[in-house]
DNA sequence: AACCCAGAATGTCCAGGACAAAATGAGGGA
DNA sequence: TCCCTCATTTTGTCCTGGACATTCTGGGTT
């Protein structure tokens, strides 16, 4: 129960954590980067980064700017790259990497170019520019204009690429994202209000969530606009359900399909483990969907899935569903 | 790298998991109690619970009722009972406890009784029903009928607790409670949308949300319709923020205030270390709001970190600062 | 009652080892 | 040249067992 307040009531005085400001616990880094702390002990032994100095008590202190450096590094991860090599790098040599990182990054998505029928800048600039009113008023505006359909498909999804690229070059901060990923909410709900409500046990049903872990809840509302304007019943759970919930509430609201979402938050090893697990627990005929940006799942497709790689495509597929639902899904 | 996934491309046979809807992996087990996987191996070895079989690598393997059991202790843990007691006990003690808990929980959450100008019932009973649209029927009409000040103080957030309390005694589910969060937020966003802004530049500038690992955004949601009700400006950065990134987002965008939100889900040291370490990093002009429902808040206070206790008070606290401000925050 | 202190309780951290599974790359056949 | 196969390397997670700062408990004292 170590406790790294480094604060204590008034006059106690030389605690842990002298230049707090600078230096992080691996509890901390853990937070900050999103790896694990079984993960930075074996980088630091095998590769020998990071490099933490260790306080009084033996615990490892990690200096901020490689905090920065390992952020960058779990992105390109997450691009796919291999530590090994990320590691043996100078931090330049990241830089650079991270920099000209979007020919990678769009290299393993599939390199589906978008319709891209909107030029993308002038949002990226009112995120830049922390303008939340300006972004909402052009992004309200655009919904009206495409409508619900083209505003998710062609407008928020390529937007939301371009955000985390930008952020991957360094041109923009996690902050800004996450303003970014808030408004955006805000205007798909509204979005979504608009759509007319399917008449009373439309199917296919769906039931949306994450896994724990997993925040990145933008997705899953694009989706549940898209299966709304499919006239399917949609039963979201909001993010983060742990596995046995899902289940519960599938049994429980007659699920069709259960719909995830993965941003590349949560590590390779959970999201295949935690959807072969799911798989497992659901009756055969409930059909299983995932998609996002997590790279993971078109680069190793779990079985009994179904990866769903273009938003695109969710209207043709619960076309398909309900064209088999005709023989063999009559409750 | 071990992956449990259990699912092979076809014909391979016996592998791991036989059972696999049956066991759980220590990391699922951390994924669906939020008990640290060290936390769990620790009261192993001391309290002889949870005893988790042995795949044959070795690994432990959790049978499900255990992990239902570890769900039940994590709640109790949060209403402040201690692992030591709890784990002794027989699991009908536990869920004896539990079932009652609601004094323990009412009683160490300072037991101010709210107004209860509206029965909670008729709600919990269409969340029980799974009847989302009639939530939302409802919930829509008493916006309505009591605006969004009372509606934020008297309705949600008693409900919110009401809600907890039938979690904890086996009266609700889990993805219950999640489907009602996520209808609530629909309805508040509604709610905010309604409350006209305040004009450009207007103070204090409060900077909303939550750190990593606490997905509980709807505190957030409540806090921001409060704040925007008393003409503050307020920029909402979602879930999940990163310390290092609230702090430059703080910067920024000149923000006067930082709210926090927490919900009992992070671990008490995480949010007293969290919490001290960004006073730490923040400039001491700023005020470092934190409030929610976990029990730490207010049995450990943290200097230089405002605690909010009830939602209703937030109008008066922003009294204060304008008052005060008129001597030193001129900018 | 209020206060104080020794001892128990508790969560996190550490070291270093192990291993299954994924990724890589060299070699051989079409 | 291209594709498939197989041995090797890489990589993340899990394990054991120990340690320790901090918090909580309970009794004794003022």
């Amino acid at each position: 129960m170590r406790d790294l307040t480094g604060s204590q009531p008034a006059e106690a005085g030389e605690t842990r954590h002298t230049d707090a400001v600078r230096l992080l616990s691996i509890a901390a880094v853990e937070r900050e980067t999103g790896l694990s702390k079984d993960t930075l002990r074996v980088w630091e032994r095998r590769y020998g980064f990071p490099t933490p100095g260790r306080d009084p008590f033996g615990d490892r202190v990690y200096p901020i700017d490689q905090v920065e450096r390992l952020r960058v590094v779990k992105r390109l991860l997450d691009a796919g790259w291999r530590p090994g090599r990320l590691l043996k790098m100078s931090p330049q040599e990241v830089e650079a990497l991270a920099d000209r990182g979007q020919a990678t990054a769009a290299a393993l998505a599939g390199g589906s170019s978008a319709p891209q029928s909107e030029p993308l800048d002038p949002f990226l600039d009112l995120v830049r520019a922390h303008d939340a009113a300006g972004l909402h008023r052009e992004l309200g505006r655009m919904l009206s204009r495409l409508g619900a359909f083209r505003f998710v498909t062609d407008l928020v999804a390529p937007l939301n690429v371009a955000v985390g690229e930008a952020w991957m070059r360094g041109r923009l901060e996690i902050f800004e994202e996450h303003a970014y990923t808030e408004e955006v909410q805000v205007v798909m709900r509204q979005a979504i209000a608009q759509i007319p409500v399917p008449q009373t046990a439309a199917r296919p049903t769906v039931l949306l969530s994450t896994f724990p872990g997993e925040p990145h809840g933008l997705a899953l509302l694009m989706v549940e606009a898209l299966f709304r304007l499919e006239g399917c019943a949609c039963v979201s759970l909001g993010v983060q359900t742990p596995l046995l919930d899902i289940v519960r509430a599938c049994q429980a609201h007659q699920a069709d399909i259960v719909a995830l979402g993965f941003s590349g938050i949560l590590g390779a090893q959970q999201v295949l483990e935690g959807l072969g697990d799911l798989r497992a627990r659901l009756p055969a005929a409930v059909e299983l969907w995932a998609g996002g940006s997590a790279s993971v799942l078109s680069r190793r497709p779990v079985p009994g899935v179904h990866v769903v790689q273009d938003l695109r495509s969710i209207a043709g597929e619960v076309r398909r569903w309900r064209e088999a639902g005709e023989s063999d899904q009559l409750a």
